[in-house]
DNA sequence: AATGAACGTTGCAATCAATGCAACGTCCCT
DNA sequence: AGGGACGTTGCATTGATTGCAACGTTCATT
């Protein structure tokens, strides 16, 4: 809609794949170098870019700043941090929080495992939405039109030989994770991973959030994993519980 | 410099204190609600704002996960991770990663305390300049004029009875923190948390991060602390080793 | 049920801000 | 000393941005 500003926000991806110089960034936007240049300003008085010692620009502290307080701002994390902990506590694997928002699912709370083995993921990032089992109760919920559309828009790597392969799959198991009211993701991101997850609702009964536990298969076996799902699916209503009953209806991350 | 840009920015920080709906957003900004409109518009089509149910807009999913790359892309982040892991397994207290970007100091990486009583931050929020140990660190290493500066600009609010009171109580402690090549927070921030830090070098020898370690008194006396300050400084120096030789010279954060 | 307020949205014409160009400065490498 | 690469600035032109006014909806009030 607004051409400088549609510009400028183009660069911040562009600069997250890594520092980059002033030439690069005009030529990757397609304008002449100062334009680039009067954007960048722009940014950098804004603290969203920072200029290196080399003059090369990277991301700034305020956009990590602004970041952080976004996701402080999300009160579902709020209440559900707790619940996590304590689940955390009582059966020591890691512990998923994550939203879904505008073709995206990522991570907005984590508790680690207590074990030493442990899985990679960030709070911020974007999860593997095509077989994470969170991704699946989210997606799960969306209207039907809506779901399908982006279904068939999404890449389905083939990260394990027990990926989700295709649209067909992934809505078939969509359909599966709302009837049943819960997920699993068995070895389809990481082969020795595997993880089971339960929705939480908002007061309008819609999936506002999904938790999960993962685990490596040398802790615990994806049977004994499963074991753990009542337990899993009890925090979640927990914190279901809480969210609809405190929310005045509005807020629906 | 590009006034388009400039106010689009500006919506972020203003959304960044809550939801806010389109007349407050145009008000705030000062122009007409059209205006506002287009602007959050093309904010929102780069997902970095989301729109509620209820119409309102907040901070999007993008941002963060922006800001997570960001974050990412710190080449000392990924370097002190590991020594800053070993540390807290051995000493079992918090550890934090700092950097000083623009007048902000901000945690980038943190580890847990593994005692029950834990302190509140965390990463990417920027920290409490003029008492923060590892802020004492950073900033002791600006040049001069900057330095002094930037003292002066800061507001020293009074956190509890011991938080650094004006600019020449500030300046003085930066000195001390430079002849000592240490800091410490003693109850400066909050009454019964105490930190030490040590700062981390780059290639040029210019003080790249800063690391700390903090307690609350009912866990360490403020004396116990500072039995560990070799520990934390010899860490310290480990990541300096690591990081001034891997990097070519450039990027300083 | 009707009225009115509050809010978001759209089309339009005027203006002002953004653009690309070209020239300059600086640094670095040959 | 010369050439190349890169960042920076002033300027005239153009076209994108702006505020306005009118419209559409929703929701609360009478």
């Amino acid at each position: 809609m607004s051409q400088t500003v549609d510009r400028a926000l183009s660069i911040l991806p562009l600069l997250a794949e890594g520092p980059a110089d002033l030439g690069t960034v005009a030529d990757r936007l397609g304008v002449h170098k100062s334009t680039a240049l009067r954007l960048l300003r722009t940014l950098h008085e804004h603290g969203m870019v920072y200029r290196q010692s080399d003059q090369r620009y990277r991301l700034g502290a305020r956009l990590i700043a602004l970041a952080q307080e976004a996701m402080e701002n999300l009160d579902i994390r709020e209440i559900a941090h707790p619940h996590l902990v304590r689940l955390n506590e009582r059966i020591g694997h890691t512990v998923h929080l994550a939203v879904y928002e505008e073709d995206e699912v990522l991570y907005i709370d984590k508790v680690e495992s207590r074990y030493p083995v442990r899985m990679y993921s960030r709070i911020g990032k974007p999860v593997a939405i095509t077989v994470a089992a969170v991704a699946k109760l989210l997606l799960a919920d969306l209207p039907e039109p809506e779901r399908r559309a982006l279904a068939e828009k999404l890449d389905y790597p083939m990260y394990t030989s027990r990926s989700t392969p295709n649209a067909a799959a992934f809505l078939r198991e969509l359909d599966k994770a709302r009837e049943q009211g819960w997920a699993s993701d068995l070895g389809g991101h990481e082969e020795s991973i595997n993880c089971v997850a339960a929705p939480v609702r908002g007061a309008d009964g819609r999936v506002a959030a999904a938790m999960s536990v993962s685990a490596p298969n040398v802790v615990v076996t994806a049977d004994e994993l499963l074991t753990l799902l009542p337990l899993v699916r009890r925090t979640a209503d927990e914190i279901t519980g809480e969210y609809s009953g405190k929310t005045p209806a509005k807020d629906a991350p």
